[in-house]
DNA sequence: AAACAAGTGGGGTGTCCCCCCACTTTTCGT
DNA sequence: ACGAAAAGTGGGGGGACACCCCACTTGTTT
């Protein structure tokens, strides 16, 4: 690539983040070129559709959530680490704005998107916790990020804390609580 | 009102119905009004935002399904009554294109919304079940539509039976099976 | 039947996304 | 070091949209 692209490149991604930041993942691509200093045909050209460019956006998040995965196998309590980070992951889309919506509504066709990145980085919590028995077999990691997803752009207007307790009331179920069992 | 008026009206609702049922909430207002046989000036007259207009298209929906929960209150199980309804509830948003986005980007100020009065109709469902003893105390309708309407959404792409079956992981809690109780 | 109020739609403005095309800048072989 | 090919750029136009103003039409009322 040659350095004044990847020059303009990183200005549309930096504009891109403080331009969702403040009006969402459907900010106006028109005045994202403007506040980078480049024609809207440049952005268009590196990035040929909003979801691209989220995904320039939020590449670095998603990355860092899915490395914090890692970090979590190595926790003594598999049930434990896995809600721990799908909390994170909860509180991170709903804190962040666009993410969540990105996450939606990106084109599920392709591989290598933000959401897969994602599943796969928790499958092996979400293996670890089916293996030592705390988590029901049959759930795929799958539904958890489907589920996460939903509640973070549902609650979002309420804000994390929110996001946060439906997350836990949807782990845990509606049901009564449950004796510790010997 | 007048009868002309009243007929632009339910012309008006009757198009955008159509086109709501098949490009979702976002559909074109200009292409309703022309489909409608009136003018854009007069769709806005009318309503003079969009959820406004999604309000008058779904308030039927919303008003079958208030209806159901009421009847719902007389079944003989309060636990199985709630799930039912929200199992409904949530079919029915994924089902119909363009409800669960109402539902959920309707502006909270205002009250009659649509996603108030489905939290009155389930109150009384949600109340039974936990004087029954079989939901833990502590959670509103407000969550559980909240988190209903999230599956919807998030789960829109993959269809209704996805959908149902995220909201019963939900309502269950990922743990191992509970045994049945003495 | 006539006057008045209520309702109507065409057209204008500003914004947005997307694309084409003439021009500028970088890179690389010599 | 230099000039040509290749890669990149941005201004501007087309089409669609939401929203609003205003002269005109239509229904209602006494």
């Amino acid at each position: 690539m040659r350095a004044d692209a990847k020059r303009n490149y990183d200005l549309i991604v930096t504009a891109a983040s403080e331009a969702i930041a403040r009006d969402g993942a459907y900010a106006s691509l028109e005045e994202i070129a403007r506040s980078a200093g480049v024609g809207s045909a440049t952005l268009h050209r590196h990035f040929p559709t909003r979801w691209s460019l989220l995904q320039a956006v939020f590449g670095g998040c998603v990355r860092n959530l899915a490395a914090r995965a890692g970090d979590l196998l190595a926790a003594s309590d598999a049930l434990d680490a896995l809600t721990t980070w799908l909390h994170e992951v909860t509180a991170y889309a709903t804190t962040t704005r666009g993410l969540a919506d990105s996450l939606l509504n990106e084109p599920a066709e392709e591989s290598e998107t933000c959401g897969a990145t994602l599943v796969a980085a928790g499958e092996p919590l979400l293996r670890r916790a089916v293996d030592e028995g705390s988590v029901r077999p049959g759930i795929t990691m799958a539904d958890l990020m489907i589920l996460a997803n939903g509640i973070s752009l549902a609650a979002q207007p309420m804000g994390a804390a929110k996001a946060e307790q439906l997350l836990t009331l949807a782990l845990r179920g509606i049901g009564p609580a449950v004796r510790p069992q010997p």
